[in-house]
DNA sequence: AATGATCCTTAACTTTTACTTAACACAGTC
DNA sequence: GACTGTGTTAAGTAAAAGTTAAGGATCATT
């Protein structure tokens, strides 16, 4: 079991579902809570502050879509995923849902399998950040596994800073990074280094791949040319 | 119809499937390009970089799933959103589709409603990043993300000051902005700079991008005008 | 623990680029 | 026609980045 830090709020009002979906979730390692109606679901939520919400939206009390219109007025929970879960062939309700301001829809039955990889398919999209595996760009890929640079058919095993460095900058190509951001997502808050030191490895990196990839800009600082 | 600025891929070998997606969308109001295999769909994709993608799984050449494999490797579309298109029932594909980076998969047949739908549903997600960072204006585009100014098809990289004066104008077209004003918000409160500074930066600006843009108000200030 | 290799940082120096200034020209106003 | 505010230009200055070599840290190997 991997670990990972989701929280997943599961709102169904018959309890072998929730039993059912919360159970595959776990087993995946998401920190999950439940409730059994739309009031309920709203009152956890606001307590817990789930990633994401699997929401049924046949319920008593308050269903589904309106829990959905409810919470996307907070802030709060803007950026909350919520995925519905409907009866099969409710074209109608997974329209309004859509419009609800939900970011997908499971048809009932539910398939495990189903449900857990379009689970991850939106959690991914909440941490884009992460620069796991292989990224490519142009002439180069990354491969933050094995710590290596291809570029042109040839690879190379990068030092470590100069690794980093570049494949921050790679990771959005074209954006300007500034300095202070160079030094904060490579080098850390706590280090202190002097201004000369990003220079430095940058210049190692164009005098391995060409002063074509790397521009400066005066003032700013770094970005990689797409 | 409604106008966004937002640019879709579609790709899937049968013409008339295409045709049908590409009328439905460009009703919206979306810019629609497409392709008839999944090669041509990489290359169009790294042409137009499109926000959303289109994708049918079964195709010659390279089917989508690999599609979207090849292109969630490179950074400049890990955040495009991808939408496959299976046929009724096959949960694998499904499956293997969200893994491979997929946001959402639609069965065919494919229903106008749900397609528009869920495209909306999944741009609405997209839309609050793509604001940040781009001014656009007439024939201007201001990019503080990339310190670009585009201009009519081309693009200038500008220098510190020129940038941020040129942005602090074109912030709000038609506005006067005061010397002084201009002078705290592009300068700062600390650094005292002669008259002519200012002067000397419009002038620059002016021969960049000749002299119709930014207009002088004697005795007070700078305008751009819209 | 000693060795050697690699890597990181620094400092001093050079180069480049951007910014500011000063001097003067011009235009409109009273 | 003096005054005020802006336009223009080129030259001087400041600031940021490039470059280089050297010293110290780190790491793997013996």
């Amino acid at each position: 079991m991997e670990k990972n830090n989701f929280k997943i709020l599961v709102v169904d009002d018959e309890p072998d579902i929730v039993e059912f979906i919360v159970y595959n979730l776990k087993r995946e390692g998401y920190e999950v809570s439940s409730a059994h109606d739309g009031l309920e679901g709203i009152k956890v939520a606001e307590k817990v502050k789930p990633d994401l919400i699997v929401l049924d939206i046949m319920m008593p009390r308050l269903d589904g879509v309106e829990v959905c219109e409810h919470l996307r007025r907070n802030p709060t929970f803007k950026n909350t995923l919520i995925i519905f879960l409907t009866a099969l062939g409710d074209e109608q309700s997974e329209i309004k849902g859509l419009n609800a301001g939900a970011d997908d829809y499971i048809v009932k039955p539910i398939k495990p399998k189903i449900l857990l990889t379009r689970v991850k398919a939106l959690l991914r999209r909440l941490s884009p950040d992460e620069v796991s595996g292989k990224n490519q760009i142009g002439d180069f890929i990354i491969d933050t596994e094995q710590y290596l640079v291809h570029y042109k058919k040839d690879h190379y095993s990068l030092p470590r800073k100069e690794f980093e460095l570049l494949n921050l900058l790679i990771s959005k190509p074209g954006k300007v990074f500034h300095r202070d951001e160079i030094l904060n997502k490579v080098w850390g808050t706590e280090v202190i280094v002097g201004d000369r030191t990003i220079d430095v490895h940058i210049r190692k990196l164009r005098q391995r791949f060409g002063d074509d990839h790397i521009s400066t800009v005066k003032g700013i600082g770094y970005k990689f040319e797409a």
